[in-house]
DNA sequence: ATCATACCTGAGTGTTTCTGTCAATTATTT
DNA sequence: AAATAATTGACAGAAACACTCAGGTATGAT
């Protein structure tokens, strides 16, 4: 039970897009140098998440992403279905939390549950949330 | 993020023996067919089950495996421990939840809170619970 | 214009984990 | 002795993961 890496580097990079933007975008390649994580690879994640409408992009000298909403507006959940990152944690079981499996099938309850509860976990925090967590730390 | 089909089958076969054993053994072979998991497999489960108490084994000719505690006492989280599937959400981070990341790494609460959560939720559920839950739905 | 910047895209690749098989052994009961 | 069933370890195919590489395209600055 591990999220994988693209969901955690898409999260990292994205709270640190909002603490170092002031307003102009903000290149990959300074998120990539200040996470260490691998510029192409991030590249990838960015293409997502742009689809996604999560974040923008400013192309030519001088550009780079910035965030496409507001941070406040943007869930952790969000990011995590946009880097296509599933958070079902039974392959049987839909997005929506409905099943294929057979009545008889005890352990179901289990995973709807278990399914449930992340979601809305993650749903309760914003990127804005995390911002302010990051900046608290940079003061201490 | 999925749950492995480790601990998925962990836990429908524990229910399954609860479901069908009346106090004698009951042997990998029926669990395997009943459940459709591969005997083979299964056996390799059983033997980690076995290393963490939660089964025993009696050999022989009518032998088998039962729980070696009542089923209450089994929870959820337990079991998944028990065959080595990790709770936690990403590798930087202990079982106790702590974590070996600098202290400007703002996503670290965000993994924190929901290793809790998943770990809570695992915890608040029982093998009596689900086998309950499976006689109800043999009763319909 | 042209050059540098930086986004954009798709193909490819080594590694690891998952999932399961196979073969052989040991212990117990009948 | 023979049958049953747990026990163990080695192995292997497949898939996912985590990148890398090699280009291409759009844009602004000189």
């Amino acid at each position: 039970m591990r999220m994988s890496t693209k969901a955690q580097y898409a999260v990292r990079a994205l709270v640190s897009l909002n603490l170092t933007s002031d307003g102009d975008p903000v290149s990959i390649k300074d998120i990539s140098s200040r996470e260490n994580i691998s510029l192409n690879y991030l590249e990838q994640l960015f293409v997502k998440l742009r689809r996604g409408e999560i974040v923008k992009s400013v192309r030519g000298p001088g550009g780079g992403y910035m965030l496409a909403r507001p941070a406040a507006d943007i869930r952790v959940d969000e990011i995590i279905d946009t880097v296509e990152e599933t958070l079902v944690p039974v392959s049987c079981m839909e997005a929506d939390g409905s099943c294929s499996c057979t009545s008889e099938c005890a352990t179901q309850s289990v995973w709807q549950g278990l399914g449930n509860q992340i979601r809305t976990f993650l749903a309760s925090m914003t990127l804005e949330d995390l911002t302010n967590e990051g900046r608290r730390r940079l003061d201490s």
